[in-house]
DNA sequence: CTGAAAGCGCTTACAG
DNA sequence: CTGAAAGCGCTTACAG
């Protein structure tokens, strides 16, 4: 553990420099704050309480996103999981409504005491994490990747799975079968996009802008889908939804509009926890295991906080589709509703 | 803000003995300590990084429970959004991990630099909010309640909508309904299981122990009731499950049986977030908003910290009672399974 | 923009 | 079990 004094030594500075680089004094040459801040970071500087050294790391999020989601949730409980096992407690910050507009994230953190942070973004938000990692503070960034061998990060990989989904839809004989994604930035979407239309391609099937749907992940948003898929003149016979709320929701949606899930129309969803038991019939869909990408961000980033200098970390977990009962072969003659 | 030097000065003691009391020196006098704590927390005493306050305040479980089950992923989410409008940040603390046995709670809290803590419990667990409010440490124990005025709590009460809903199914025509709880010592459980007893009592219906289910709160656990009673020679036209993750595993197994809802039988549920509108069809319930709890718990711990002297804090928000589709007249004959 | 020095809030050997 | 005093890690007027 380093004091300013160590940082001071080696920055060639004195011990009042170090101490305003560190709380963003306005008097301090940008130049010398900048390497006085990658001192710390590379010392692992840590503000002590009395001769106490906090145990604090941060959950921070870069973009507009509610805890509440069943991602976040679950991304969250696997944290609280993993800081657990490791004896750090978890602190939620608030990046947005805190950091000042002339500090560095450095300094924000270290303001807040937390010696590493697990980041959430999306993809309009990818250039903060890029100048966390530039900056050198402690972090894994939690379902992202980058291409910077700086940002640590840790995803899971689902177009792969999304490619096995749609390819055991045409198995079953499916030949018109829809999308519907979130209508935010998002690469993890963009991923499944892409094993869908790659997986229509190699089946020889034609990719239809008219048939990828993109709404609110919610229940209603899914509603709109299968509306919207139940209305077409010309209807799919099969729907993937790259969303936990939106499986859920056109599920739901499918039986009030009468359609037989999967006589009428077959689905395949989203998992990032289990809501795939909780939907009659038990729905075939990509899972992904969101509790396990939060106790690895946490893992990893004490194993990066025991020893600072660690080599750059990146791993991605896998999603497993699993077949249930909502899927089956496609109706001999398409009914309207 | 007090220093420990005003608590010394309070105290009639050398800041020597405050620093040891409160960092639970095992050199200090039990009541020479606990007059140290109780200036302290009457004080609002906080320690300081550097010239710094904390801004920290810690949700903490009395209990083993899970941060990713619905009703928690609510409530915290709903703190989150307190804390947030409130300026604070939120800390979540291991107490069983973490808090040393000769310790004090107090002591706990301060070690963790924490001004104020929102604690979530148990019935079985309540002798420690108990000894955190005789303590004084600024607390707001949520969704529990005490009589002891020292308590700060808030929590809801579902009692009175569960009379409702019971009765709302009597009305109907139903004589033989069935209840589920989960089988966790639960003030709120126990609370609608006497409502329901209620109820039943004022219809002229018998009580039956037998009707009675208790099962682990999952999706699984509500299939397995819904399981049981299904197979019940006498079998019940309806029943109310008390928890959200019962009552969607309950809706999904009547349908796996082929039952229909309401047609064969009626469901009420109980839901603390919107899981009513997920399932097929759309589930009368008893609601309650967890969000809520968990913000009202955050503003109400931040003014309690503004003003360390504040009066008790309790408040008890209500639920209220929704009629969906799943509820029906009884099926005029009790077809078996 | 920088540093020597005073100061703050706390902790900790040392003495009793 | 307690306190006076030294010390630690940091911040902050003051001077340049």
């Amino acid at each position: 553990m380093s004091s300013i004094r160590a940082i001071a030594q080696e920055a060639g500075v004195s011990i009042t420099t170090v101490s305003r680089a560190l709380n963003n004094d306005a008097a301090v040459n940008p130049k010398t704050r900048a390497s006085v801040l990658a001192i710390a970071n590379r010392k692992g500087y840590v503000a002590t309480v009395g001769r106490r050294v906090t145990t604090n790391i941060g959950l921070v999020y870069t973009c507009d996103q509610t805890l509440a989601q069943p991602f976040d949730a679950s991304i969250i409980a696997g944290i609280a999981r993993g800081v657990d096992e490791c004896r750090f407690d978890l602190v939620i910050l608030d990046l947005l409504r805190d950091k000042r507009a002339k500090e560095t994230y450095t300094q924000f953190f270290m303001r807040k005491s937390v010696r590493g942070v697990i980041v959430r973004t999306n993809s309009d938000t990818r250039d903060v994490c890029q100048v966390i990692a530039e900056e050198g503070f402690p972090h894994v960034i939690v379902a992202e990747r980058f291409e910077d061998p700086r940002v640590n990060y840790i995803d899971s990989e689902s177009k792969s799975e999304t490619v096995r989904a749609i390819n055991y839809l045409t198995s079953l004989g499916h030949r018109r079968i829809a999308m519907a994604l979130h209508n935010e930035p998002d690469r993890d979407h963009e991923d499944r996009l892409e094993g869908y239309r790659e997986a229509l391609e190699s089946a020889g099937l034609p990719f239809e802008e008219g048939l990828v749907f993109r709404q609110k992940f919610t229940l209603v948003g899914g509603g709109t889908v299968m509306n919207m898929v139940a209305s077409m003149l010309n209807r799919p016979t099969a729907i993937y939804l790259a969303d936990p709320l939106l499986a859920v929701g056109a599920v739901k949606k499918a039986h009030d509009l009468g359609l037989s899930v999967p006589g009428d129309i077959s689905i395949i969803g989203f998992d990032d926890t289990d809501v795939r038991y909780s939907v009659h019939p038990t729905m075939t869909a990509v899972c992904q295991d969101a509790a396990a990408l939060g106790f690895e961000s946490a893992l990893a980033l004490t194993r990066i906080l025991k020893d600072v200098s660690k080599g750059p970390f990146r791993k991605t977990i896998p999603t497993f589709f699993e077949v249930h009962e909502s899927t089956g072969p496609p109706p001999s003659e398409v009914r309207a509703v």
